[in-house]
DNA sequence: GCATTCACG
DNA sequence: GACGTACGTGAATGCA
């Protein structure tokens, strides 16, 4: 199909210099058939190929050149000789890739421009202005700061933007402000006080971006903010802006564009066509850039035509956005090859594998163990990953098959781990996991800290927690990341190991099963962080991953390595009383029955309470069974049915013995005599941690009889444990962020906020109405409905739209809160805490009623729990070194349960304690966000959990 | 594997 | 006009 509305010529420059030094230090070295590294040129070649294949895109080009810097020295140097002098020669490595990236560009038969005594830069401006004035829309491909001064509409409504490919975003008016603070005219005179250490432009000692940005927004501009010096009041800045206010002025000759280089082509020779097929393919075929060869092959000669094969997704609030580009992305790297992974089984081999990784900078690791248990489990193996199909697998504790076969032939395990200590310890080398947590404890196991870290199941948890489509699954699961993004298909554990009573540990997996789907695993990460890194900054997940998510895994990890003691005599003791009394009760029950049956079935206690004994008020739910929950037999029980109190009761010691008092003893560790939790990072949407086997988050508290499963929570003998609880920190940040001044106030003067409240609905506080008032505290915070409501109350869903309406009126801010929650969470598909984290909503605009009113629910909720999670886990990345600087070493935090952190610790080291405790905690949000309510601390200590609260 | 129930914040 | 009704979790149980 022709289009034949004649478009706007659209004029993309290449900023290829900058791009070649990006490329290379964020991709893997990658080297051609002859040797050659070519990795910052695949880069190259891969962002040349998707602008081409942008061609018929609504913003995509018509008109492309490539400008490169001509090494030499330029007119700058003659102002200011020691112009770019500190920078460091080019790594080696990377210089045998500038004339390959020159045979890139002719290969696209792509114009190419490089002029001596001139940078790309000015080039690029004198370019853009040109086509500016004949009317054209330009697009500079860099992310070149200096460039900023450029970007703007002109006035026939031509727009010169920017466009940075590393992180797939455009740069226009808003991102230059949220950059410098001003409109790109000005941004000149910001890098003329700021300076550039890269180039060696001078600036003003002592002034950075923010001060910079400041002056020049204050004082209007440069040569305003110099002469302002003199009647600032006396301070090292004033003195700094006089003494080298010359300085600055070179620098802003320095930092200026030369808008007006001859232009050595005409425009109108930029025009862009079909791509000639042939010189492209045999560029890509020396360089043994495959994928693109294939897609060559498969479009049938050039990339727009690949394009057209592959049309990209559309992208709208609520989708899933990034899929589209990702998909494409992959398409550069080679498909998995499980044949191109090596099993490790020679030192030699482990340290050619090991240089690779110091020399690549980053590498996907991955352990294997005899069991999915982090603390007790054995070390089967090491998988490590420094590019797609550069994987392998180090067998370090396999078994063979059974006790007949050969045992296989593995280096020596202590060695392998005295060689990858280094490595995995590094600070020059990242190490990426997938839940790398438990990686971290295998290791922490062998006394190796592995560090830095990133991890690829945070990373997508925190762009895109909530993001589930229809058909699509929402996890952080490797094998469903892998699907989505890579459109590949993992090895599946249970084809490897088995299920069941088959199942087989991974010591007992022969090796080339055994590499396979290990350096498949360390393969698919490295090429997941590779995808999903650079999406963080682009969709503003940055803050949260690297301020709050990322410093907690180490954290977390530990806490779950320390574990926490309980007395399992006490628990036995427990769990014989429950049995003595559950099996009383169920006589009982049998006898007001008239006959036995199994209690625990909801289905048949129902039938025997509403068609047996023929009880009224049985409800039917959509199953078509009878519900029998708690509210249902308080009713009865309410209404003088003996029957409904005692399965009440057989209810609640049948939970307490089998979910904790006999589980609670099964999960203490063999090894350490303790139990240990394991925590999921991205177990709640939220943004809260979850606890599984066991859950150590529910232990009970709300019940006496409950509370003495807390008492078998002690502390080793002479420590004590220490609870320390946010008192109704949801409540205060709802206050906050709704902005509600009465909440505020009762806060700030540390009245009971409930009898407050009550005082306020009702008039009056006595035990009714606070109780009251504490139920519609809490209704609030999870999105009230009169229907939901009234039942919790006990009144009809008239009297309960009433008080919430009185709510609203004595209250005012929470009502706008929900209404501004719920616009921004309709349009842009999530909402966001205090601190940044995203929560989506998916089917938050849905033509399902109770769809859409649940998602709106939750949506209220979100942001309130969210920062919630935000501000606890700041304090809990802050404690242990606050501990350590406060010489409290031995103070150790064993467990957190959403707004408590637990801590068991010498009785001597209390008091000191507490205050460092109290201290990190009160302040967790700051200094990045102010709250303007105090976040209360509540600490307890005892020789039990139960104890110190 | 799903529904029900109930433990926690 | 019916729907299911408070937010977020995990574990145990019975049953198809």
């Amino acid at each position: 199909m022709e289009n034949t509305t004649p478009r706007r010529p659209h004029l993309y420059l290449v900023d290829g210099s900058a791009y070649i030094f990006r490329a290379y230090h964020r991709l893997p070295p990658l080297t051609n058939p002859a040797g050659t590294p070519v990795g910052a040129v695949f880069g190259y070649t891969t962002m040349l190929w998707k602008l081409a294949e942008d061609l018929h895109k609504a913003d995509g080009p018509t008109h492309l050149a490539v400008i490169l810097d001509k090494s030499g020295k330029s007119f700058r140097n003659d102002i200011f000789p020691a112009y770019k002098a500190n920078r460091p020669p080019a790594p080696e490595d990377l210089v045998p890739q500038f004339p390959l990236i020159r045979d890139a560009t002719r290969a696209f038969s792509l114009p190419l421009i490089e002029e001596a005594g001139l940078e790309a830069d000015d080039m690029i401006a004198s370019y853009a202005r040109a086509a500016q004035a004949q009317g054209w829309d330009v697009t500079i491909v860099s992310s070149d700061k200096d460039l900023m001064q450029l970007v703007g509409d002109g006035p026939d409504g031509s727009r010169v933007d920017m466009l940075d490919t590393m992180k797939n975003q455009r740069i226009f008016l808003p991102e230059v402000a949220e950059k410098f603070g001003v409109a790109p005219e000005l941004v000149g005179d910001v890098l003329a006080l700021m300076g550039d250490a890269v180039d060696n432009v001078p600036g003003i000692r002592g002034i950075g971006p923010k001060t910079a940005t400041k002056l020049i927004q204050e004082h209007g501009n440069l040569d305003n903010a110099l002469a302002a010096a003199a009647t600032m009041k006396p301070s090292k800045l004033r003195e700094n802006l006089i003494e080298h206010a010359d300085m600055a002025r070179l620098s802003r000759v320095l930092v200026a564009l030369k808008e007006d280089c001859t232009l050595p082509l005409p425009l109108d020779a930029f025009e862009l066509g079909a791509i000639p097929p042939q010189p492209l393919a045999a560029f890509l075929g020396e360089h043994g850039f495959t994928s693109l060869l294939k897609r060559l092959d498969g479009g049938r000669g050039s990339p727009e035509r690949a394009t057209q094969l592959h049309p990209p997704k559309a992208v709208t609030a609520g989708n899933t956005p990034a899929t589209g580009a990702a998909r494409q992305d992959t398409a550069a790297m080679p498909a998995v090859d499980l044949a191109a992974y090596e099993c490790v089984q020679s030192l030699e081999a482990l340290d050619r594998w090991i240089e690779r990784g110091f020399a690549a900078r980053l590498v996907a690791f991955d352990t294997e163990t005899s069991a999915l248990d982090a603390i007790g489990a054995d070390l089967v193996g090491i998988s490590l990953s420094v590019g797609p199909n550069q994987s392998c697998y180090i067998p370090l504790g396999h078994r063979g098959s059974d006790m007949f076969a050969e045992k296989p032939d593995q280096i020596d395990r202590d060695e392998a781990l005295h060689r990858l200590k280094p490595l995995l310890e590094s600070d020059a080398v990242m190490k990426v996991g997938q839940n790398i947590k438990y990686d971290l404890n295998v290791m922490a196991r062998f006394d190796i800290t592995v560090s830095p870290i990133d991890d690829t199941m945070v990373i997508s948890f925190d762009m895109d927690a909530g993001r589930s489509e229809e058909g699509i699954g929402g996890g952080h699961g490797m094998d469903e990341l892998a699907q989505r993004h890579l459109g590949h298909t993992c090895i599946a554990f249970k084809d490897v190991c088995g299920t069941g009573k088959k199942q087989i540990s991974f010591a007992e997996v022969p090796l080339e099963r055994a590499t396979h789907y290990a350096a498949e695993d360390a393969d698919v990460t490295w090429r997941l962080h590779r995808l999903l890194k650079p999406r963080l900054s682009a969709e503003g997940a940055s803050r949260i991953y690297e301020r709050v998510d990322r410093p907690l895994v180490p954290v977390v990890a530990q806490m779950e390595r320390y574990g926490i003691k309980v007395d399992r005599e006490r628990l036995a003791g427990l769990s014989q009383q429950f049995a003595e009394a559950i099996a009383a009760l169920e006589g009982e029950i049998h006898a007001l029955a008239g006959n036995p049956f199994t209690i625990g079935s909801p289905k048949q206690l129902g039938e025997i309470l509403f068609d047996q004994m023929g009880l009224k008020g049985g409800k039917k739910g959509k199953s078509g069974q009878y519900s029998t929950d708690q509210s249902v037999l308080e009713k009865l029980e309410a209404e003088g049915v003996p029957i409904a109190r005692k399965v009440l009761e057989w209810r609640q010691l049948a939970k307490l013995r089998s979910t904790y008092t006999e589980a609670l003893q099964a999960a203490i560790s063999p090894v350490t005599g303790r139990v240990h939790t394991s925590y999921s990072l991205v177990g709640a949407q939220t943004g809260r941690l979850s606890s599984t086997e066991p859950n150590l988050q529910n232990i009970p508290i709300r019940t006496e009889i409950g509370r003495q499963i807390r008492d078998c929570f002690v502390a080793e003998p002479g420590n004590v444990l220490m609870a320390a609880d946010y008192s109704q920190i949801e409540l205060r940040l709802a206050a906050h962020m709704a902005d509600v001044p009465a909440l505020k106030e009762a806060f700030a003067s540390g009245a009971d906020i409930h009898a407050a409240t009550a005082q306020e609905l009702f008039g009056e506080v006595n035990r009714e109405t606070r109780g009251r008032a504490k139920t519609i505290n809490f209704a609030i915070l999870y999105g009230i409905s009169r229907w939901g409501l009234a039942p919790r109350l006990g009144v009809t869903s008239e009297e309960a739209q009433a008080m919430i309406d009185t709510y609203f009126a004595r209250f005012p801010g929470i009502q706008r809160y929900i209404h501004e929650t719920l616009s921004t969470v309709r349009e842009k598909g999530y909402s966001e805490t205090l601190f940044g984290r995203k929560c989506w909503f998916p089917r938050i605009n849905s033509k399902n009623q109770a769809e859409r009113q649940g998602s709106e629910r939750a949506a209220i909720n979100a942001p309130i729990q969210g920062t919630c999670a935000d501000i606890i886990k700041r304090a809990m990345a802050r404690m242990q070194p606050a501990l350590a600087k406060a010489g409290l070493p031995h103070v150790r935090m064993l467990l957190q349960v959403h707004d408590e952190l637990v801590f068991e610790l010498p009785e001597s080291d209390v008091e000191a304690a507490k205050a460092v405790i109290r201290a990190v905690m009160e302040e967790a949000a700051g200094p990045s966000v102010a709250i303007s309510v105090p976040l209360g601390v509540e600490i307890g200590v005892g020789a039990s959990w139960g104890a110190a609260h």
